[in-house]
RNA sequence: UGGGGGAUCGUUCAAUGGCAGGACGGUUGGCUCUGGACCAAUUGAUCGGGGUUCGAAUCCCUGUCCCCCAGCCA
């Protein structure tokens, strides 16, 4: 049993007694958009190694700029941390709770002639901010005086400069190899109501002052983020040198990344707010809102994410190793039925008219404790089209002319007939059923190659049923030709509706947040849109597929 | 090309000087009243070149490739 590096060091920084064997963790999103899969990734490393090692992890929201942050993000992101099963207790933090402190340590700062108002505009900083081969410029106002520094910071604090007249910067060095260095920017005029501070302030903390000091603030000991902030390190180590104050100790691991999806925030903004999907909580989306309704229990995203593991090697994880997660847990919780997705009519010739017989079927053959239910059957049934082909292909082991399969516990069937509409189209299968085949085994013990699911035409109740594909036909959509937007490359077919699907009676029952399984088809729950009068279904994920594996092999074979 | 990181099966994570291993994927077979699940087998990698060492994925030298940084975003 190997453990990460990052429990390494952890473990290693206990034996040191480094903090007193304290191990005090937080996440700190940016309420600007709802969490998604790559944020549970960091949720779980946080909130578990806090737990195992005996600490807690605070919840601090990062809501220093307010031009992009909401109530409704914040909101959001705190359902869906509690769904997927951490609680922050009452350690929920705002980093704009520390805006006096941060004010007063600029002040400081100032005082100690290490920071200086700057009234260069942005497009003048970036010139003198020098390239990545080429040293910064000072700028011509970095020289003023202490004095002018106070009562100019001071006046950006009352309002008496537009936005983005001058700013508040670290006087570091302007020939730094680290770019993070060069003079960076603390403080930027924002004449902006911020949803927590309301009309309060007018000058906003960036990121990069705000961070180390937030972590000290709350005694937090070890700072997990992600790879891109490894050369910001030196700068909040700076600041808290200057500051003379707590250092936590900040590491740096890959950040999640998978094929077919995008997890950047701003983009799946872009896709809600463009209308290319529907909100945040659309199941395409692989936010944890979306997920959610997609079917995808928390076990699911707390399993996968304890499994990936945590690296330094930037990596893109296969869609195929979620998706095994997710079938894992679903084959172990969801209650089995039987749905036709796409009908097609079958009629048992000889088999009674008027009569309905209650068939035994098992809720859960991974769970004896599930129990069993009854199915209505009766002379004319719905089959999934799928599942007849009047010309079978080799291997295709389903219902065909003059072939025996048998209905799901229920009977043997032998297609004797077919009748097609006026376009050719199959329209009814007619068959003979044995009734020494009840229950679904023959008692001469003659075996069929294939079982498929049906539902009693008269019993059943319709339903619409979402079927949702891939959002992207491209594996990296982050990763588009200088004349290409992701936006290009987003699946036309990534949703298709079905309205008229047809399903065994015990499906009304269903309710939100239920786990289903179609059988032979995947996995389901009920939509939130679904209502009494409407029924509606979101497919979670397909089952595995042989059968289609086979066909598309015959078919590139042709091909 | 300045600075910071990284490179191990197709993908991903491990092996911390001592038999390169797991998971996912792929393939093959078994079993099965879900072509599901399950079981078994199999495939398959240390970025290149030198060196140290009885022994190197690991240490040293050298080269190559990849990622991040030039927001008043986080």
């Amino acid at each position: 049993m190997s453990t990460d590096f990052i429990r390494e060091i952890i473990t290693e920084d206990n034996r040191n007694n480094r903090f007193g064997g304290k191990v005090h963790t937080r996440f700190p999103p940016e309420p600007n958009g709802y969490l998604h899969i790559g944020h549970a990734k960091a949720i779980c490393i946080n909130f578990e190694i806090a737990e195992e090692y005996g600490g807690l992890c605070n919840l601090r929201f990062d809501d220093s700029n307010p031009v992009a942050e909401k109530q409704e993000y914040i909101d959001a992101i705190k359902e869906d941390i509690r769904w997927l099963g951490f609680d922050w207790g009452d350690r929920e933090f705002y980093a704009s709770d520390y805006f006096n402190q941060l004010y007063e340590w600029a002040i400081k700062l100032i005082e100690d002639n290490k920071a200086y108002v700057d009234d260069l505009n942005a497009e003048q900083i970036r010139q003198y901010r020098g390239t990545l081969t080429e040293p910064g410029e000072n700028s011509p106002f970095r020289d003023r005086s202490i004095e002018d520094n106070i009562d100019l910071f001071e006046r950006m604090r009352k309002g008496e400069f537009p936005d983005g007249s001058s700013v508040l910067r670290a006087k570091i060095d302007m020939s730094h190899p680290n770019m993070n260095m060069r003079d960076p920017v603390m403080y930027r005029i924002l004449h902006q109501v911020h949803h927590r501070q309301g009309d309060k302030w007018c000058i906003y903390p960036t990121y990069d002052w705000v961070h180390g000091q937030s972590d000290s603030i709350e005694g937090i000991t070890h700072s997990l983020c992600s790879l891109e902030f490894e050369d910001h390190r030196p700068l909040y180590d700076w600041f808290l040198d200057q500051l003379g104050i707590y250092h936590s100790q900040q590491t740096e691991f890959a950040r999640l990344n998978l094929n077919y999806i995008i997890t950047s925030t701003r983009k799946i903004k872009k896709m809600v707010e463009g209308r290319y999907v529907n909100g945040w909580d659309d199941p395409r989306l692989p936010t944890l809102a979306g997920l959610r309704r997609r079917g995808y229990s928390p076990e699911v995203i707390r399993q996968f994410a304890r499994d990936i593991g945590i690296a330094k090697t930037s990596s893109v994880i296969d869609i195929a190793k979620l998706e095994h997660y997710l079938r894992e847990d679903l084959n172990r919780r969801a209650k089995r039925a039987m749905a036709v997705l796409r009908p097609l009519k079958l009629i048992i010739d000889n088999y009674p008219d008027d009569q309905v017989e209650e068939i035994d079927a098992i809720n859960n053959p991974e769970d004896p404790n599930a129990g069993t239910r009854k199915v209505p059957f009766s002379k004319i049934l719905y089959i999934e089209q799928d599942d007849f082909r009047e010309d079978p292909p080799p291997k295709y082991y389903r219902l065909a002319p003059n072939r025996e399969i048998r209905l799901r516990y229920a009977y043997f069937i032998k297609c004797t007939n077919i009748k097609k509409d006026e376009a050719g189209n199959i329209s009814e299968i007619h068959c003979i059923y044995d009734p020494q085949t009840r229950g679904g085994d023959a008692p001469d013990g003659r075996k069929v190659k294939a079982t498929i699911h049906w539902v009693s035409s008269k019993h059943a109740i319709s339903a619409e049923i979402r079927l949702y594909d891939r959002l992207f036909t491209k594996p990296d959509p982050e990763n588009v030709p200088e004349d290409k937007s992701f936006i290009d490359f987003i699946n036309p077919y990534s949703l298709a509706i079905i309205t008229d699907a047809e399903l065994e009676p015990s499906l009304a029952e269903a309710r939100v947040g239920e786990y289903l399984q179609f059988e032979r088809l995947g996995y389901f729950c009920i939509d939130k849109d679904s209502g009494s009068e409407k029924l509606i279904f979101n497919r979670t994920v397909t089952l595995r597929d042989t059968w289609a594996k086979i066909e598309k092999k015959q078919q590139n074979a042709t091909a």
